[in-house]
DNA sequence: TACATGCGTAGTATAAATACTACCTGATAA
DNA sequence: TTATCAGGTAGTATTTATACTACGCATGTA
């Protein structure tokens, strides 16, 4: 008999992974918490087969929880899920012990497949996280990714996130527009993010800014 | 006999909603469609009760459904779900001619009891919009910027503010590039900022991403 | 009623950004 | 000690974004 965990604040995503996991796994039992603190009590507490978390819960967060799982239970696949777009956070999940990572968006037999997955004690990834995961391994990326950037792209990285356009940056460093462009294109390699806003985010993140 | 259209991209919310409306409704009849077309399409060609729609998206968002629906039937009540909180999204959706929002997070009971009473014909709101709405009409307005966007200027402004580029979003939402263009540039001006990293900070700030 | 304003939409012309390629230099690894 | 590579720089051709303008429609206002 299946004992299934599931961690999501909001009840209705809690409902709507009940009936799916249910209709697959008919003599599973599955029990609903609503934020991280039950999901660690219950873990420490009764025996599970998997837990499918969601990532943002009040309080502490799914990873938080995750790493915790990780090392009181080392054998208990824990499958994040997340409003969130697979390339924004699969990798920070994997990183922090997660068995899987799926968007909330994914279909049904998706999730049931990945459940399956993760409970024969293997990992869940996607095609897209996969390629994510190999760019990781061949580039040497123990660091920032920002920390891989040379003095100009740094420069650079640190005006584009602030808002000023390729040209301004031209003018204030006195460089042909052309040349900003391509610090521009291969910081963007470098750290993996594709709009200036996306640096915008990351900077604020990683307070650059 | 309840019929009860949900609209909603996630399967697993869709799953969630139906199975809470079916608890309290058991003689109602519940179609699930995935996005603002077929739930356009569902509403020109059946009968329904009441329509729990997400707010958004893929293609045209919630909101604009919820407009043409107000015109071709002016009766039916829709209620607007989403995961943004309240204060946010929920004067719009109200402008928009909802009967009432929803954010995800709300208790099951709290969205039957919106169900009964929209399908009264009167509208829902929290207590938290009620006060909303009362400013707006003293409105001293010292309103945030974003607040004076028009919706389209709203949509195009959260999609870049997330990195997205002109030509993904005309895309996205099926318009002439220089069209969300001039979105770009009203929206840049009511918010007095002048990039698109300038717009990542500002919704971060105010929470809007 | 008539006139203004806000919004949704888009075209044309222009400006800006980008992809791609390339070249030079100093460091580094084989 | 010689390839190789990372970094700094930029040009050409192309793609993308913007400025400016406009138009119809709804709503509000004098």
């Amino acid at each position: 008999m299946l004992r299934i965990l599931i961690a999501d604040d909001h009840t209705v995503v809690r409902k709507g992974l009940r009936q799916i996991l249910m209709d697959e796994f008919p003599n599973s039992v599955i029990t609903e918490v609503p934020d991280a603190e039950e999901l660690i009590k219950k873990v420490m507490t009764e025996n599970w087969d998997v837990v499918v978390s969601d990532l943002s819960m009040p309080g502490r967060s799914g990873l938080d929880a995750v790493q915790q799982i990780r090392v009181s239970h080392p054998a208990l696949p824990v499958l994040i899920l997340s409003i969130h777009p697979e390339e924004q956070y699969a990798l920070r999940a994997l990183k922090s012990g997660a068995s899987g990572y799926l968007s909330k968006d994914t279909a049904p037999d998706e999730l049931v497949k990945a459940v399956k997955k993760v409970m024969l004690g293997k990992k869940y990834i996607s095609q897209a996280i996969a390629e994510k995961l190999a760019n990781t391994f061949s580039s040497d990326a123990a660091l920032n990714p920002h920390e891989s950037l040379s003095d100009r792209e740094f420069d650079v990285m640190k005006l584009l996130a602030n808002g000023k356009s390729v040209s301004e940056i031209a003018d204030m460093l006195s460089l042909s527009v052309t040349t900003v462009s391509t610090y521009r294109a291969r910081l963007m390699v470098k750290m993996d993010l594709k709009s200036n806003s996306d640096l915008t985010r990351y900077a604020i993140e990683n307070k650059l800014l």
